[in-house]
DNA sequence: CGAAAATTTGACATGACTCAACTGGAGTGG
DNA sequence: CCACTCCAGTTGAGTCATGTCAAATTTTCG
């Protein structure tokens, strides 16, 4: 269970020791969703950043007319949460749900400030986190701006092939901010062109 | 001039005494830019992460049909750059020049390791100015999933104040994801809608 | 002043949306 | 086991927002 995570900040450059571990391992809450359940749900304060052992999210939002916007998806090794909210403690615009079972390690804030007081390589371990995360926003942002839907759906493919094949279609849709039926039509012409 | 530095990175909740701000000044490197001059180019390795203490820059890739996409905008305060070629030190797909007179301080990759080795609460700065990070990009990418460009562009006026009335509109456009023309036709449809 | 760039405008094309209907599969209860 | 419902996915027709191309106008700046 903790393994993951452990692979996780690893692989960002912090190797911990027994001792750290034993600290991080206190301070995260393990917990198991199904399928459907909330994680974050709109208008809360957001407690928990959420680390994900294994399973699908998906953080939403729902405008006026009621249409849901996927702002992002998560899977295994991924973090989920609302930094704002988390860090703000005011209420959050998000919904984050679980399209598949998925069992999350949990931090609390005040447990967050804790770990890197205690474990101070932690707050390289975040650093270099966000910093990736601002990477990929960056890039997703320069597809959204260059390319078109076409585009954005083949690349979404080849860069989220485990998410590809187990969201629904028109999750996939609302993430690439198109319509379910627009989505079908590119599907379509994507296969007729394969042919 | 290293004033604003100290303000930004107090107001991220870190204090630095005068031996830390010491190191800190021995690390960065003041550079002033010229209207139309490039801090970053297109292809190259990143050396540097700018923060900007006055002017404005602007963040943007060139396609294959020779259109400039503007993924973002910088102005005095922020920092300017791009993570993933100043952290992997490959090359750019970014171009950043200035829309008038920039003055930045420069850090370099093992500068910076440096300064958050010898002043570990430079790595709280750093989480946390990514971490804004993060929600900046958050934002914008639900307001391009669920608003329209009329309510996109009202946003940025009432967002970036102070770079609207800075950088020319069709830059604005680029920005938003739209053409210039439209963008001429959405300000035409508010200014009537004023009337 | 004069050239270059930015902005605006018009006419037309097109990609994506909306609304509505239909298909097909998964799950449910009689 | 079948009929039924529910939901995702598909398809069609019409509409609308935005893009494209071209030209006119205004602004900027050397």
């Amino acid at each position: 269970m903790w393994d993951i995570l452990y692979q996780n900040i690893d692989k960002l450059g912090v190797v911990l020791n027994d001792d750290e571990k034993a600290i991080l391992q206190s301070l995260f809450k393990y917990r198991k969703f199904r399928k459907g359940q909330y994680i974050v749900q709109q208008d809360d304060v957001v407690k928990y950043e959420s680390f994900i052992i294994s399973g699908v999210t998906r953080t939403y939002t729902v405008d006026e007319k009621g249409q849901e916007h996927i702002i992002t998806f998560g899977t295994d090794g991924w973090w989920t949460g609302d930094l704002y909210s988390f860090f703000t403690q005011k209420a959050t615009a998000y919904n984050i749900d679980c399209i598949a079972e998925t069992e999350v390690l949990q931090i609390t804030q005040p447990a967050l400030e804790e770990l890197c007081n205690k474990v101070p390589k932690m707050n390289i371990y975040y650093r270099n986190l966000y910093r990736n995360s601002i990477i990929a926003f960056s890039k997703r942002m320069q597809s959204t701006l260059e390319k078109s839907a076409p585009e954005r759906y083949e690349e979404f493919r080849q860069n989220y092939p485990l998410i590809e094949q187990r969201v629904a279609n028109h999750q996939i849709a609302s993430f690439l901010g198109i319509t379910a039926q627009s989505l079908s039509r590119i599907r379509r012409q994507a296969a007729n062109a394969k042919i």
